[in-house]
DNA sequence: ACCGCTATTCTGTATTGCTATCTACTGGTA
DNA sequence: TACCAGTAGATAGCAATACAGAATAGCGGT
């Protein structure tokens, strides 16, 4: 993967992931699959599962097994309240960020405008 | 600052200094100054110079000494050619996660859009 | 000449997150 | 039996930011 996306999933990818389980449950080679259709083609499954454990540790989700028909038990994952609060801190934070950088995007391409 | 968001500037601040420069050369104490401004109020100095050091090593900067009235000389950095080509690869991966990240959000609000 | 103030740069150490690679387990099928 | 696909995890390594503090350089006042 491009190096400049690995960084800047630091920090995007656990929100990237709790929005997806705020659509619905999931389990973790179900999310790499989501992901990886929608353009996150790179992802390493390795990646995912860290990442589930950490969320899960700090308490943002619930678990749940869930014996499957071909393999060990899935691990299925569930936003809970403490999840969807720092969910919402995530998207505030994202739309600081994002809303600062169209800024400068929007800067660079009209340079005139500069004051103020 | 939120942890959240010193995550999310990891592999975005490099971005945002770089698009910083494409308006106009800066040096460091000036680049810290312009992100406080911006909104970013709580970016350390030793964070930016860390990072200035990185992209001068990486050749996407050129940099010139300036006499300062008061303080060491200025370290004045303007982006170059490659700078510029890392730029545009910066906002083409940046478009990337935002467009889906916005997908995101848009799918938690919508959830009866589901299928496609 | 000295002191201290401010502007400016730089230098550790700690923490965190993603990657890459590999292991392991389960059940079906050739 | 051997292999494949689904599923979970563990490890070591690298890169980036945070934080705290030191170092440098000139100037004004006494």
């Amino acid at each position: 993967m491009g190096k400049q996306m690995t960084e800047m999933l630091k920090g995007t990818l656990e929100g990237v992931v709790l929005a997806i389980l705020a659509v619905r449950p999931a389990y973790g080679y179900e999310i790499t699959a989501t992901l990886r259709d929608q353009g996150f083609s790179d992802i390493v499954e390795g990646t995912v599962y860290a990442l589930l454990v950490r969320i899960e540790q700090r308490g943002l989700v619930d678990v749940e097994k869930v014996p499957s028909e071909k393999g060990p038990p899935r691990k299925v994952y569930s936003l809970n309240a403490l999840g969807g609060e720092y969910l919402e801190e995530f998207w505030r934070t994202w739309n600081f960020l994002a809303e600062r950088i169209e800024q400068l995007h929007h800067n660079i391409e009209n340079p005139q405008e500069e004051g103020a």
